[in-house]
DNA sequence: CATTCGTGGAT
DNA sequence: TATCCAAGAAT
């Protein structure tokens, strides 16, 4: 019999995570019992690069206009643009309609319990294919998000932040890492998932509150400092993102199409403003009409 | 593997 | 004030 719980310093890990879990967990819509898969997807869709707070209140308001995926699917793109608010990354509402649309066609309406049918829905990468089959289904997978990576990174590999971007070896890592036993697997994606955002975090980890601190690779060789290559900051202002939000701000607030005076009112370069709204166009974000009016997608 | 893609709160 | 960074995906 192949033990699947990986190395004994990981399975260590697993009984204090999970009583620290049970113990501090938040309480949040989409983990009370009877949310739904539908709820949860909707959920990992707004969490992807949002936080919790800000996204509870858009949440809230989408399932209720939305409460099943046959009615996001019924709905214009352009309503669920606006309904998305500024949540930020706006793609992310006109791809979580097209998984509606995809769901009502291929699946009856019901968000699939696969994770390859999962995988091949717009918007669904590794992460959140992983995180609706753990979650909603309870079933045993990987989910790695930046929380699992930078947990798994400390505790594991003893460094203080994970590569910069996801690699293959935190797969395999969080892979290694998983409890045996398909029950205990789920909740092992949650619970580590939430000790990275509440305890261990990015920026200054609260390492006296952690349940694994006297097993912490990385506490254990006395918290080094991150000695990779710079991490990169993102700018914003004056960005061809902000040109971007400024013009579908505009468009979101407007009940009727919008004049291009309009919309070049609302940023001062004009060929920064030009690309952007092009760029609009070409992600269908927005939908250029007759008499250089605009309008979102219908 | 590196870029692009919003937005706003925290430090 | 400037920087960091938050449950990623697509290209």
């Amino acid at each position: 019999m192949l033990d699947h719980s990986g190395s004994p310093l990981a399975s260590s890990l697993h009984e204090p995570v999970l009583r620290w879990y049970d113990a501090n967990a938040r309480v949040l819509p989409w983990r009370e019992p009877g949310a739904g898969a539908w709820a949860v997807m909707v959920s990992e869709f707004m969490l992807q690069q949002t936080p919790v707070n800000r996204v509870l209140p858009a949440y809230r308001s989408w399932l209720e206009r939305w409460p099943k995926p046959v009615d996001l699917a019924a709905a214009a793109p352009g309503e669920a643009v606006r309904a998305w608010d500024r949540l930020g990354y706006p793609r992310r509402a006109l791809r979580l309609h097209a998984a509606a649309q995809a769901i009502v066609e291929r699946h009856g309406g019901e968000v699939p319990d696969d994770h390859a049918a999962l995988l091949a829905l717009p918007g669904v990468g590794t992460y959140t294919a992983a995180a609706i089959a753990s979650f909603a289904f309870g079933q045993r997978h990987a989910v790695v998000d930046t929380n699992v990576r930078r947990v798994l990174a400390r505790a594991l590999t003893g460094v203080a932040q994970p590569s910069i971007s996801p690699t293959a070896a935190d797969q395999r890592l969080a892979t290694s890492a998983l409890p045996a036993d398909e029950p205990t697997a789920a909740r092992w994606a949650v619970a580590s998932m939430e000790l990275g955002a509440l305890i261990c975090t990015a920026r200054t980890p609260r390492c006296a509150d952690c349940p694994i601190r006297s097993r912490c690779a990385w506490v254990r060789a006395g918290s080094p400092p991150y000695d990779g290559p710079p991490r990169r900051g993102q700018t914003y202002e004056g960005t061809d993102r902000q040109a971007r939000g400024r013009l579908l701000a505009v468009l979101r607030a407007a009940s009727a199409p919008v004049s291009k005076d309009m919309l070049d009112a609302s940023w001062p370069d004009a060929v920064q403003r030009e690309r952007a709204l092009d760029g609009l166009v070409a992600d269908g974000l927005v939908e250029p009409l007759a008499r250089k009016r605009y309008r979102l997608p219908e």
